[in-house]
DNA sequence: GCAGTGCGAGTAATCGATTACATGCGACAG
DNA sequence: CTGTCGCATGTAATCGATTACTCGCACTGC
């Protein structure tokens, strides 16, 4: 492969002028030009390596995600590496898959590969690598999970309105028993949801006894479904159940077919998270949806504050509850989707319905969602990335529109 | 940073010793000692910037996969990124978004950053990028897609018998116009999967006339979408559609429901890539399973055959029919794993089948699995040994594909 | 006509590691 | 006792870029 000493030689030129000329420092046209015209033939390519090393920057982003197959980080990871590449970053993505240890390998690799910052979504909790990281120096961001005592900005969502609102709606159907699956004991983000839906019940008079609070070592499948299984086997069991993370929800949702029960005739399901398939399940889940692109978005710019020195805050972007059929609500008279067709199954859904961007975000009055398509925005929004600008509105309403 | 002249420095030796210790080149145990107590108290981390200069090695290997909100792409990646970590590489991904000209400008990107080698599931057609990169002598292989005129070992599953089970099947069900929605025109891998499918359906006397195959531009939700709304609009509309990729499935799902239809009462749904999501789909869908994960496995050891500058061959891996409820098959039957038995009115679905691969295996490869395993490496290859490897993480995804 | 100024371009140091080659010391053989 | 061999270690070149510094040329002003 080509370096600058060839270009140099071929351009007749020494390589401090190749190196100018590619920077830009150099106005001057004749040599420019013949710079130019054996970069191109030669095909050359800086190395970004020696760049790197000579420069100390090396233009790469790191992200730790919880786990590549979780729709919310891949959304999440999707988000980051659009914002970082239209401002000039690479971004290198570390699969922990909600391991500790590999996420700690993970951040010794891309900090051994000098990164120019690093975003995490911490596995576990605070792992004393990550501490090192922020004691050394290096630009820290981390996102949607905070870490207790680890003194770096955080981008994240507040979920304490949505939780409200769900509460409510809970009340509003009846439910009263509720019941919680969190992540592993000891992280803050599992602690906080928590406390804020136990709090947002109490005005209720509902209550959340421990018993109905259900911890998950994995924050997988297999946790949300080993959890449920406890709930089930309660002398009471409860009449609806928050998984705090979307593959618990589906392991949760096993469990109670398995066992030939109904969501959400016998127990209601919501889960946190908003991912496209949700929509599609049988019945689509109630959820509470994160600003997850927008987390992703803010979360570049914070770490570019602290990549270019200047002090950084944390974010926190509100959650808002996205009501679905998944908690019984009372289904409008044109639902398609109830589980038993009220209907002929020709027709129920009058065509123009359809069309309406019939807004689903309704933080303080929780409506009755309507049919499969109003979840559309999220979805669009969802590949928004691949045209350009994610004008995730305008999108959704054309999609409608050409419907 | 402490970088390795201070070690040296801090342990009285000179920096080639340093190395030499660090790279476990000096039996000494004195001076190694001296070394490593240097280098625990410093913190020192060696630069892998200046190592990959000199060396002219990164360590790193690139993967370009089509859209990382795929969760099809996303379990390929964490397969590749699992096997390519126990190899001692690291993986950087890039994320095409299904666009060709980010794509390009990603492969641009690794190439500067000298990564040892390339994994690419080519967006679009073979892009000159991607031709340029290979007559570079850049160690690349092509991974699911396979890309013409491209002289790359490919690695990818071969659907061919899985498309003739499937013809079997809907000519066993009385589906006698299928419809089959396909990737872009000119990739190869549609025009693979409609051309084996077309072939499949002929002994059993079945068409599939132009009208009836269906081209999407995004490969997204809602191009599959959009060509759903054009065969469901036809004079005869299709009684089965198989859509050769999952985000395009769960557009046609969409628009089935926005009519008021029903899978698979009106129409039959079959889904190329078996994602866990499915199995909670209204109703769980039939689909053709690629087995993804030793995919992954399988391009990581191909790719290193070819910068190690061993001769590598293409690795072609059977898909399999994993039959569901979407084409309104008749229930299977079931041993009870589920403490009571369904009573669902609707319910042709046994909640078991959900957690027991055992109905769901293929014609062609029926085993008798009672492991959730199965899911899993029931396509027999190359490495299924390579299970003893990552632990862990095996079973991680196990569980994942019992739900 | 000569010093001063400005500017384009070359020389060489530098980033932090690896590694070929040189060196020096101890041991062993003649 | 000395020459040589082996081996641990040091010296310095090297990877491919960036960039401070310097040089030299042309132009300007007094």
């Amino acid at each position: 492969m080509a370096n600058i000493k060839d270009v140099a030689e071929r351009a007749g030129v020494s390589v401090a002028t190749v190196s100018r000329v590619l920077n830009g420092l150099s106005p001057v046209a004749a040599t420019r030009d013949r710079v130019l015209a054996a970069v191109a033939e030669l095909g050359y390519r800086p190395n970004n390596v020696a760049r790197a090393l000579r420069t100390a920057r090396t233009g790469a982003l790191g992200l730790l995600i919880g786990d590549l197959t979780n729709p919310f980080f891949t959304e999440l990871a999707d988000a980051v590496e659009v914002e970082a590449r239209s401002l000039g970053y690479s971004l290198v993505i570390g699969n922990a898959g909600e391991s500790p240890q590999q996420q700690d390998d993970h951040i010794r690799t891309l900090i051994d590969r000098r990164i120019d910052g690093l975003l995490v979504s911490s596995a576990g909790t605070g792992s004393p690598v990550l501490r090192e990281v922020a004691a050394a120096g290096t630009p820290l961001v981390l996102l949607d999970r905070a870490v207790d005592g680890l003194d770096v900005p955080c981008v994240r969502a507040d979920g304490r309105a949505a939780l409200a609102d769900l509460a409510a709606h809970f009340a509003a159907l009846g439910r009263r028993r509720p019941a919680i699956i969190v992540a592993p004991a000891g992280t803050r983000t599992g602690a906080d949801r928590l406390r804020f839906f136990r709090e947002a019940l109490r005005p209720y008079g509902i209550e959340l006894p421990d018993e109905r609070v259900g911890a998950t070592p994995d924050l997988q499948h297999t946790g949300g479904r080993r959890v449920m299984r406890g709930f089930l086997d309660l002398p009471e069991p409860p009449d609806a159940v928050l998984a705090t993370d979307n593959l618990m929800a589906l392991g949760a949702m096993d469990e109670i077919r398995a066992r030939g029960l109904r969501v959400p005739d016998d127990v209601a399901l919501v889960v946190y998270d908003d991912v496209p398939w949700f929509r599609h399940t049988d019945p689509p889940l109630t959820a509470i949806a994160q600003p997850t692109r927008e987390l992703g978005r803010a979360a570049v710019h914070t770490l570019l504050e602290r990549i270019e020195g200047r002090p950084a805050e944390s974010v926190l972007l509100p959650a808002r509850l996205v009501p679905r059929h998944s908690c019984g609500e009372p289904a409008p008279a044109h639902e398609a989707r109830a589980p038993e067709p009220v209907d002929a199954p020709r027709a129920p859904v009058p065509a123009d319905e359809r069309h309406e961007p019939v807004p689903e975000h309704a933080p303080h009055a929780p409506q009755p969602a309507d049919d499969p398509r109003t979840t559309d925005d999220s979805d669009t929004d969802t590949d928004s990335h691949s045209h350009s600008h994610s004008h995730s509105d305008t999108d959704t309403h054309n999609e409608r529109g050409s419907a």
